[in-house]
Parts: structure tokens; sequence; C-alpha cells
DNA sequence: AAAAACTGTGCAAACGTTCCCAAAAACGTT
DNA sequence: AACGTTTTTGGGAACGTTTGCACAGTTTTT
């Protein structure tokens, strides 16, 4: 059960002309006489002629598409990251194919590899939590495939990369909690492996600094999975509440949401006696309880910049040697502007 | 700046044999010597050699990847289907391309026919709420293109389906409405347009029998946009406040939590009065406030009966005739089973 | 009026596969 | 030793494009 196009043999046949002025009049390119160009995109048009993408690949030896690695599709800020990359790839003649980890090094691997084998012009990827060794994308990308890591980057490799202000986005939201008069606040925060965690707790720290309170290492608690396995966040809240906090500022997503789950869970009677804020880009903020103080990255933006990027090295005329690292602002929306707070 | 891999020439031209021998001990087909196969694979081992798919779907006519359309991947009902979707997709050689109509008709049809033009090999499709005109799909389906659709379907097109029992969703919901003593239960719904939206309008109607309460046309709210508008949804929500509603029984995700938003912040002296009970497959449903019931629709296994469906179809000798429609169950998750409820 | 330059077109190779067909090698039978 | 049969291999076309090169026809230059 195979479906057939006309290909631009049909055309060059039933025209009387080679398949090379035929193809020349529809990529419009090359001289080619203005009458024999009409006449040949009239017949296309009528035709409904499609360029197989498929042979012009092979000719060109390019896919016009874009792989994309993130974790998890069914998290607000990578599909609002996914968003932003289609909008701009779609406009440019890329499509895109996603792959997601679920946090897993091996899948992460494996998925890039199967991209690479699919002929992919360019990789936009998010690390996943559990990665440590990415020699196998450098061998990729010595090999010469295009790499712009966003969100989730590596320190040494160059090549370009997309974030948020992750210090400047942990600095406000810890600066919130201690304003609106926490004075032990705890952090909950992803695997130490990844950049967003080390970045971030540097603007925890650097808020504190600025109150003049003391940073307590036992106040940090680490994810390794971040919040991808409820018994390790519900372990990791436990052994955080018997100092007492009255503030959390958490690091992600997914732990903001499973660190509220685990408190109304484990401890009911204090869940909504802790104050918290944390990193999350779901539009479902505003329906919680306890409500909660979020984050917002620049999603969208995100992945339209990281995109701009990749095109720009994948269409380069020669091998590109400057790379950018582009911090997009993060925005601080307030309990206190949420609706529905008076509910609690 | 390309990236270089060994192909089967250069295979053939390092062993001194010919294009032909290597790629059949390479596909394992047809007569060879088991020595040559055993040469030949330790060889391309060595260089790591892979298989170019781009040539090889010239070369066969098909290009292994599979289209989907959804209205948006930052829904988790979707989400959860795309995953089902891959499970199966990835083991059985296929990659996916997701792409989304964000509810609008133009958008679905530009996207399929860029599907299309992208060669895939066969479509998955659920279809938009402004759809109405499916005749461009009837004529790719016509020319060979498999389709099979899920979650949203048409009446009256012959090809494989995949739906959650909707009726029965919406019944039991609404039935547990009324069991907890609600008299006047609404209905939120999306556009007419969609199959879901009858199927579930007739298990309302079927509870509200059972429980000889009489079905009043004016308690039941149409979104033509889904909650993509949420002025629309907030005039839908408004409208339906005077008839003093004391239970909503919403018949989507999207909805259901725009609803929920929409009366936190018109009405919020009567949001936590009014018991709620809708589709949704988020996975936050227990952070909300106020709670709901919900009915989970199975997505994942959605996604993978309408894959292993759409495959057999693709991968098919003769053209199919006998068609199925897949009905699988939904889940009621009750308010009283969601933990934090304790808060409200 | 011849030479030079330009324009429009066609031929054919190439991209990396798969697979039909034929040729060659290996083996068995008389 | 000659033949037939089976097994293994190679040649080459095909999938649908793009594009360098050559050539014919036209226009411009000298």
């Amino acid at each position: 059960m195979r479906f057939e196009t006309s290909t631009i043999k049909d055309i060059a046949k039933a025209l009387g002309l080679s398949t090379s002025t035929v193809s020349r009049a529809l990529r419009d390119r090359y001289e080619i006489s203005e009458e024999t160009k009409k006449l040949v995109l009239a017949y296309a048009e009528k035709v409904n002629y499609r360029a197989n993408p498929i042979a012009r690949s092979l000719k060109e030896r390019r896919s016009y598409s874009i792989g994309i690695i993130v974790s998890e599709i069914a998290n607000n800020f990578f599909s609002q990251v996914i968003n932003g990359i289609e909008s701009i790839a779609y406009d440019r003649g890329y499509h895109v194919i996603i792959s997601q980890t679920h946090e897993s090094y091996k899948q992460e691997k494996l998925n890039v590899e199967h991209l690479a084998s699919r002929s992919i012009d360019g990789l936009l990827i998010a690390l996943s939590s559990e990665t440590q060794d990415i020699n196998y994308l450098r061998e990729l990308y010595a090999k010469g495939l295009p790499i712009v890591f966003f969100d989730r980057v590596p320190e040494d490799f160059a090549t370009h990369k997309v974030i948020a202000n992750n210090f400047k986005g942990a600095f406000d939201a810890t600066e919130h909690l201690i304003l609106s008069g926490k004075r032990t606040v705890a952090h909950l925060t992803n695997s130490e492996n990844l950049s967003i965690t080390r970045e971030r707790l540097k603007g925890y720290k650097a808020a504190l600094a600025k109150y003049h309170i003391e940073f307590k290492p036992e106040l940090v608690k680490y994810c390794q999975h971040c919040g991808m396995h409820s018994e390790e966040l519900e372990q990791a809240v436990k052994e955080l509440l018997p100092y007492k906090p009255d503030g959390i500022f958490i690091s992600s997503d997914r732990l903001t949401t499973g660190c509220i789950m685990a408190l109304k869970k484990t401890n009911p009677e204090i869940a909504h006696k802790i104050a918290i804020a944390g990193f999350t880009n779901s539009n479902l903020v505003e329906l919680f309880s306890p409500s909660l103080t979020s984050v917002k990255q620049p999603a969208f933006e995100m992945g339209q910049v990281a995109t701009e990027l990749l095109i720009s090295m994948i269409e380069a005329k020669r091998p590109v040697t400057e790379f950018e690292t582009k911090i997009l602002d993060t925005e601080l929306v307030r309990m206190q502007k949420i609706l529905g707070n008076r509910f609690l």
C-alpha cells in the first residue's frame, strides 16, 4: 500500500523538457527563461507537485531536521521550550524530532545516537540529571554535528548555550522568602551534576548572605532523580522537617510540585505553614494549595534563541569558532499576586 | 560543515567485495556465505558503520516515520498519549514527528500536509476542535496514507479508531456528583464538532435520567475553543452561575483547570461550594483547590493501541478493509481519595 | 563579418541504498 | 573428464533529486 505523487521526471516528460530544467524552474535558481519557469510552475501547481524531501536530503546530504532531547515533554517548562523551538524551526524549513530521556543517561545516549543515525542536521539538548560523561556528544560534535545546549548545560564544551539567569532567579526567590519573614529557609534541589543546580545554589547562598543569615548545609537536600522517584523526594522532605524550616526554596518544576504533594501526604498539618518559592512553569500554579511563589523561566524564548543559534551553525559556510552563552531573565511571580490565596 | 560516516561502498572497497554483497551481509537476507557475512559484519562494527536511513528510505519508498497531530503537547492527556505512541513506535523501528494544532483547523491542515510532504508512512491524529471538513484527510487516505484516529474521531471515516469510553466516563462522573447530593449538575464542554463532546453529553444525560433528574439545556455550555480562550470560558462559567449549580461535570482537561481558575477569579466566594468532576489527566490534581473528582483516560495505553493499529496498516501486504474502533475504559478518581482535601 | 560573451537548455553523474539478473565458483554425479 | 546443479558473488539499474559541464543559439563587441 503505497502512496504516490508526481515527480520531476513526470513533469519533464509531460512538458517535453529535461529534468534539470524542471528542477531549476522549481528551485528558482540559475539562469532560466521566465517563460519556461512559468510553464513549469503552472503545471507543477496543476498536478500538485511536492518535491520528495528524501531525495533532496540524499542529494544535499542534509535532512532539514533538528533533534531535541529533553527529560520529559509532560513538563511545562520543556513543552514551552519545544513550542519556541518549533516556532522558529518551521519558519526556516526544518522539522523537529523530539526524544525524552526520563532523566536516564543510558536513554539519553541511546536517543542521541538514534537521532544522529537518522541524520539530523543539528541537536538541541538539555542534559539528563544522570549525565556526567558527555564524551559521546564530543565525538558527534567533532564529526561535525552542530549542538546547542539549553537549560542544563555542561561547563566545558565549546558551543552555543542558552540558559536562564539561574543565579538571579534563585536569589530573588530566596530573598522573597526572607523578606516575607522567613528565617529558616531550606533548599530542595536537583542532582549536583546539573549546571542549574550549582547556579541556583549560588543564588540561594547569596540571598542568605545579603541578609546575614548563616548558610547551613543540612538545609540543602539534593534529589538525584529530579523528583522522578517520589520516594526519594519524600525522603528528602522528611529529612528537612526536623530543622523546622519556615520556607523552602525549590529548584525545579517537578520538585516544586512533588514537594507540595509530599508535604500534603506526609505532614498535612504543617504543609500550609511552610512558605514555598520554587522554579516552575506550570500554568496551573494558581490552583495549588498550599500556594506558592514561582520563578518562571522564559521557556518559549529559550527555545527560540537556541534554535536560531543552532540554525546559524548548521547553515554556516565555515566552522563556527566563536560561541555565545545567552542568559535570559527569569520572572518572580509572587504569591500575593496569584489569585485564590484567600482560600488559605 | 558536514558530518561524515562510512558507507557500504567504503566497506566494499576496503574488503574487495561488491556493494551488493556487503548489503546482503548487513541485511542478513538472501544467500550469502557465513564467512563473508562474518567478515563484513566485523569490519562494519570496526568502522562503526550506520546505514544511511535516507538512502534506504528513498530506495524503499518509505520513511519509517509516523506523524502525530494533537492540539497541544502541554496537555497531560496528550503528552501521555505521545509517550504511549513512542513506546511502541521506537520498538518497531519508527520515529515520530509531533505537530500541534492549537485547536486551529487551518494549522491542522497545514501540519498534516507538511507531514505528508515529508513522506511519513502513517498518521495518528486527534482532530482540532475547529475541524469540520476532513476532506483533505480523505484525499490523503485515498492516495494511500494510512491514518488512525484517536480521542477525537470523525464518525464517517472508515479506518481504525481508538477512543476512551466517553459515555461511561461521563456517566460515572455525573453519577458521582448526584450521589454526593448534588441536584443541579451543570455540564461544561467542548465544541460540538467533537465526537468526545457528543459522547460525553450522552453519558451526562443518561446519569441524570437514571436518577430522574430533568435535563435542562441551559445547564450545558459549549466552549468552541476548548478553553484555549480564557474569555470564552469565563463567559460560559458566568452564564452558568445564575442557575446556581451545586455541581459541574466538565468534559475536558483544559476546561477543567480553566473552569476552576475562572471560578476563583470571578466568584471566589462560591468557588469552593461547587463540586466539580471533570475529565483530566493532570497529575497535579491532588494540589488543586478547590479539589475535584477526575475522570482519567488511559492515555498511555491509547497511544500504544493506536500505534499498533497504524503499524499494522503500514505493514499490511494488501489494503486493509476491516476496521476496528477500540474503546478503552476510563477511571474515576474520587475527591475523597485525593490527598489534601482536609485543607478545604 | 568574425570573434567574444551571454543565455537557456540538456546530458549525465552523484547521493547511499536495495535487489534483479547473470556470471562465476564450488560441488556432485555419471 | 564432462556435465548439471547449487551456492555465492558482482554488475548495474533504480529510487528522485541537484548541479557541473557542454553545447547550441542569440546578442554584443571589435
